[in-house]
DNA sequence: CGGTACTTTGACCGACATCAACAAGCGTGG
DNA sequence: CCACGCTTGTTGATGTCGGTCAAAGTACCG
């Protein structure tokens, strides 16, 4: 079992199979096939680029510990934020189908990434037909919350998204940090939250005085508190995508995986 | 075979194989998998819904004939289009991860598709990884349009948006008609346009009206001409997505696929 | 012919952007 | 220890892009 250290969120000793092993009894191959994954690690300060859009896209990357984001330049400066990576995410599933990333990433806090060459992905698909359908699945999962993005920002205004921003964050924090209720650390500036959401950090500002003045959430420093959850479900249509999958149809049933074919 | 119309576009026998068969060299065995796939088929007319969602995800559909979209419903009845189907797309991979279908589907035309369970994935899993990679692929392309979707409904203004709507299009009836040079049939009312890309019908009204003015654009009735691509793709900074991916971590080569494993 | 779906155009309005100024926190270097 | 720059958050004044509402025109279809 992954070891429990006293620390709120980041330091688990393996955020990918704590994450990996929330939606799925893994076997020990499978574990030692992740665990392998992570053999290599490097850090990267806040704000640091991690990797430019259009540099080669031989890298995957599993976050281990820190936060950081993938993004888009436009031409003339204007950024959009894709995606929020946390502790246990791989990054770069979607850029295995191009020879370039499609994306740059860069730190939101300092962070410890383990970046393996995508051909590793390769072994699994050989080795462990469920490993690979969870794999896949967790990139469908990535897709469905990409779904609910362009909803929000295609068909929501200001208070909306930001609700369900903050929603999707504390979901996405349950799932490796049970212990996470209503308060987490949100180091994020404002800024890239609303090059998340399709808007300016002054409205995002502006927003979050509102929300605060409602009694709807609550701010200590950089931390948030949900103060009615319920509320900010209903305001923002949330569904919870990370809670529950369907592993019905996997390979080898719910019981850890067997010998590989024949 | 569902009726036969005299249309130049998409009754072309096998939009999946073709689709398929452009990014990759395909052994028989897998063309005989794909074909499978389309046993059954069943027609919509347009305006028809498919599947609501929220209905049991235990099927996916592959695109043989006409133009369907998916889409979710907001609360207060708006509407967002998340992504156009087109003949010898598979929808539904992202519901895969889901018991329940994440989106609605609905005709855009009369269309006609064959609908498959989802467990069938798992049969290709198996026999093929090759395919399974190719699979794989697609969805992954999916998730960067998606991408490129939010990008474009966050940080763009409504001609860019437009402008970079109608080049996905182009693009992607490129692959299976290379016929089609720089005029299409558009068989979208202008509010799906605006929901797909989060603006009203009245504006893309506006927009389109003022790019046929600047000459950017033609309109014959439902067709559109595209007049001056390289200006489009400038002001929509635009990159195709279709055109080129990369097969060389495929299993197998980039010849036809092998015997599998060993 | 009447009904429905779709497009177009005009008048008006509002949500959010833009610009700007200020304050607070923090790391760095003297 | 303070000074400085840098990043971030806040708040106000003003502007604009696209929404909303409404009406009229057109095409299609039963």
């Amino acid at each position: 079992m992954p070891g429990n250290t006293s620390s709120k969120r980041t330091q688990k000793t393996n955020c990918l199979i704590e994450k990996m092993g929330y939606y799925l009894d893994l076997s020990d191959p499978d574990i030692a096939h992740l665990a392998s994954l992570q053999k290599h690690e490097q850090t990267w300060r806040q704000r640091d680029i991690v990797r430019e859009s259009g540099a080669p896209a031989d890298l995957l990357y599993v976050v281990k510990s820190g936060w950081c984001y993938s993004y888009t330049i436009m031409v003339d400066g204007r950024r959009q934020v894709l995606q929020i990576h946390h502790p246990g995410d791989v990054i770069g599933i979607p850029d295995v189908a191009y020879e370039r990333a499609v994306t740059g990433l860069q730190a939101a806090t300092d962070i410890c990434l383990c970046p393996f060459p995508k051909n590793r992905l390769d072994e699994i698909f050989r080795d462990s037909p469920r490993l690979t359908a969870l794999i896949m699945t967790l990139g469908m999962m990535d897709h469905v919350v990409l779904l609910d993005r362009i909803r929000t920002i295609g068909r929501m205004n200001a208070d909306e998204r930001v609700a369900h921003f903050l929603l999707e964050i504390v979901s996405r924090l349950r799932i490796t940090s049970s212990d996470i209720t209503d308060t987490f650390d949100l180091p994020l500036s404002q800024e890239l939250i609303g090059d998340a959401l399709g808007l300016t950090n002054v409205y995002v500002s502006r927003t979050m005085s509102l929300m605060e003045r409602a009694g709807l959430i609550q701010r200590m420093d950089r931390a948030i508190r949900i103060c009615d959850e319920r509320a900010l479900k209903d305001m923002a249509d949330f569904q919870d995508r990370y809670y529950r999958i369907d592993t019905s149809w996997f390979p080898g049933g719910t019981a850890p995986a067997l010998e590989p074919n024949t």
